[in-house]
DNA sequence: TGGGGATTGGTACTAAAGTATGAGTGATTT
DNA sequence: AAATCACTCATACTTTAGTACCAATCCCCA
């Protein structure tokens, strides 16, 4: 099951890339064509190529980091590359109050603190963490914070 | 204390930064030299001015994303942004051991599993972590795991 | 040479976490 | 109407975590 989430993941992030390539593509043509007016413009007036130079250079300069700030918030974004929330949480079959003993585990609130916030008995909240663990596939609650938050179910 | 720790890292981080754009600017530099070189050299040769633009076009591309790269890696390093891991420690008195077993309990270990891992019984490992709860100021790991995150101490 | 801290290990205990199992209720679906 | 599911609560139990206190060793420093 969560191979299968895995692999539809990638896909997706195959798609982002492809679309993402075309982008960049566009974009550098677009600006190669601008600056081609550009040159002309002052080539014919008499300018220095060295003005038109410097220009180039700062502009493909701002390019490329704009560039890379977009592949950045595309590879390292977890909700975005990783796994988004909902589907994970779908994937995994976590119910409403399992996830929000979830987040309060991961808040550090002890089985007592989270019956207390939740207006339930402390033994719900060992059935529903229990079920949680089951799911996430860990044994203990630190084990499933570190493993929610790989999956970006908790911040 | 962790006002001023903040302070201190935020005057690291100029430092820094100036010492990157002297760095910028040096290889901004450098390349232009070079590519004038290079200019020369085809213009001479009677090749197409265009040749020598997208050399320059896709180099200053390269550039960018190299610069906005480095950018990043400076931006969101935890240990550089947040609070660097040595200061933390030190203005908690956290000791060599401590830390290991602080960083086998973020990875979601066992008390079992720390002692296993670091060739200890698992009775040093209680003596650790309870001195490290102290120190952290918290009272399960679960949370000290979490305080941990917050000041960057674990990743 | 003595003090202090870090590391290690231990006993004995309490508290919390986790498992297994069962069961009742309400809402939704078939 | 019956089945299903999420949620709830409970008992009884085992395991793990955590505290308190003690002690030995080693290293550094005054």
């Amino acid at each position: 099951m969560i191979r299968l989430v895995r692999l539809r993941t990638h896909l997706l992030i195959l798609r982002d890339m492809k679309r993402s390539i075309l982008i960049y593509g566009l974009a550098l043509g677009l600006i190669l064509m601008l600056l081609k007016a550009i040159e002309y413009r002052y080539l014919v007036r008499g300018f220095s190529i060295d003005v038109y130079m410097g220009i180039m250079a700062i502009g493909f300069t701002v390019l490329g980091i704009w560039i890379a700030r977009q592949m950045r918030s595309n590879e390292t974004d977890p909700r975005a590359t990783i796994m988004p929330d909902t589907e994970s949480i779908e994937a995994l079959g976590l119910s409403d109050r399992e996830l929000d003993v979830l987040k309060l585990i991961a808040k550090g609130c002890s089985n007592q603190e989270i019956a207390d916030q939740l207006y339930i008995s402390i033994h719900t909240v060992k059935t529903h963490s229990s079920n949680l663990y089951s799911k996430l596939d860990v044994k203990r609650r630190t084990q499933a914070v570190t493993r929610a938050k790989e999956l970006g179910l908790v911040h």
